[in-house]
DNA sequence: CCTCTTGAATAAGTCTGCTTTTTCGGCCTA
DNA sequence: TAGGCCGAAAAAGCAGACTTATTCAAGAGG
């Protein structure tokens, strides 16, 4: 099989027991996403058959699925033309991924932090108004573990904690989307941790507002929720910074 | 052709002339998101095939962009089992489409009222750092656009020129997925015209409102800009209330 | 010289019958 | 009862033929 994708990241999620749509669909999204299928280019099915040696349906099954993203669009009598990224479904995780296993993985980064940093505090605000006890009660255990685990220096527990907590302050929102989102974000952040863009050394004070942000909603302060959650959005957001201004590591 | 999706809004967006993948992929889809093919279902291709009387092909095309959109799962010597919402891509315009169609309506809509409610302020604030000259001019501009037509009472002029206003908003935020966010909302506010859940009639203070983001993106003021950003959305949400608030209406 | 019609070439769209592969579920043995 | 074997079911994949829409260019007519 001949590639467009240049063997680097690429192909590393579909491996061999994948099935051919998998890996075919798999090398077309990062080459489109990397760059190498420039928009305006123009491919036809024929050519793909022979450049992939798969059948007819199943670089068709691929087109209508890349179709469905935005990334290309078929005519009759002219063929498959790649769209320009601002077509593309920048939210489909599967580009999400894509995307960062490309040369524009800094700016996929910076996007979603950006949206989780407007997002965050705003679900929080909600969750205090929306959440039931129990939830109310897990976020405030989940703050006390993420304490512990912060003190003791345990990095990996941590993290995990600390995506835990997010999701569940989200999901106490009730909405469907913010819940989303966080799938997003846990793209990013284990994409992060595959091309060593990781960071994260918990401060004293992110610990403390974990906690705040967990108390505040199960008291129904909303306002002091969302506060508080801004702070922490606020660090992230410096660490992502510290990462892209260190930028033009190549990386893996 | 027999179809799943109870022949209501469906299959318009899908009319005879857009092929068979369109119609099937549109009748499918909306059978999923208005439940009349309950998470769980099995199906298999051949009976696909025997109810839309189309060609195998037609059928494992759609259900390849099913799958990518998380609606279904298919597994060898099982079939096509239809997923849970929680695994939908609710992100994906199409299925919002799909969902404005269903009678999941009015919580699609409060979850993209919520969504932009916290995303618009943040772009703001974004904006104010990072926009350039000449799209600062402009949004002013169109603010005062805005106000002529509101006060002339020109409601569908004044539509059109919110919508633009937030997508350009969104645009100088230079996030590229809070410009794709924007698209989400249309879908939104067309499929609200659509369904005949408007209600928008301007208030004097928007037309304020909209012109101090304006002007506050154009000197700068971030912190402004988003208080601004702020009220504008809480006055969207509380429209957006007032029309779920008389749900129920089974609408068309 | 320009416009309009026509027609042939082209590439996607659709259909059909076939082979291969995976996996479920029952059955048999230890 | 556990573990392994076997057969059937269904998707995955293949090959090729036929259909249809679209484009582009040549030729007819003005």
């Amino acid at each position: 099989m001949e590639r467009y994708s240049s063997r680097g990241a690429a192909a590393q999620n579909a491996p061999a027991e994948a099935g051919l749509h998998a890996r075919v669909l798999e090398d077309l999204g990062t080459a489109i996403c990397g760059g190498e299928l420039a928009p305006g280019a123009i491919l036809n099915i024929d050519e793909l058959v022979e450049r992939y040696a798969v059948s007819r349906s199943v670089v068709r099954e691929v087109l209508r699925v890349l179709a469905s993203m935005g990334f290309i669009e078929t005519r009759r009598r002219v063929g498959v033309m790649i769209r320009t990224p601002d077509a593309w479904n920048v939210f489909d995780p599967q580009v999400i991924r894509w995307r960062l296993a490309s040369a524009g993985r800094i700016a996929q980064i910076r996007s979603i932090t950006e949206l989780r940093t407007a997002v965050e505090p705003h679900a929080a605000w909600l969750a205090a108004a929306r959440v039931g006890h129990d939830e109310a009660s897990e976020l405030v255990g989940l703050a006390a573990k993420m304490w512990a685990a912060g003190k003791a220096g345990d990095e990996e527990r941590f993290l995990r904690l600390d995506i835990e907590f997010h999701r569940r302050v989200l999901a106490a929102s009730g909405n469907e989307m913010f819940v989303k989102l966080q799938d997003l974000v846990a793209e990013v952040l284990s994409g992060r941790h595959h091309y060593h863009l990781m960071p994260h050394h918990p401060h004293e004070q992110a610990l403390q507002l974990h906690a705040d942000v967990a108390q505040a909603i199960q008291r129904r302060d909303g306002d002091r929720a969302r506060s508080a959650m801004v702070q922490i959005m606020e660090q992230a957001f410096d660490e992502m910074t510290a990462i892209w201004e260190q930028a033009g590591t190549p990386a893996p």
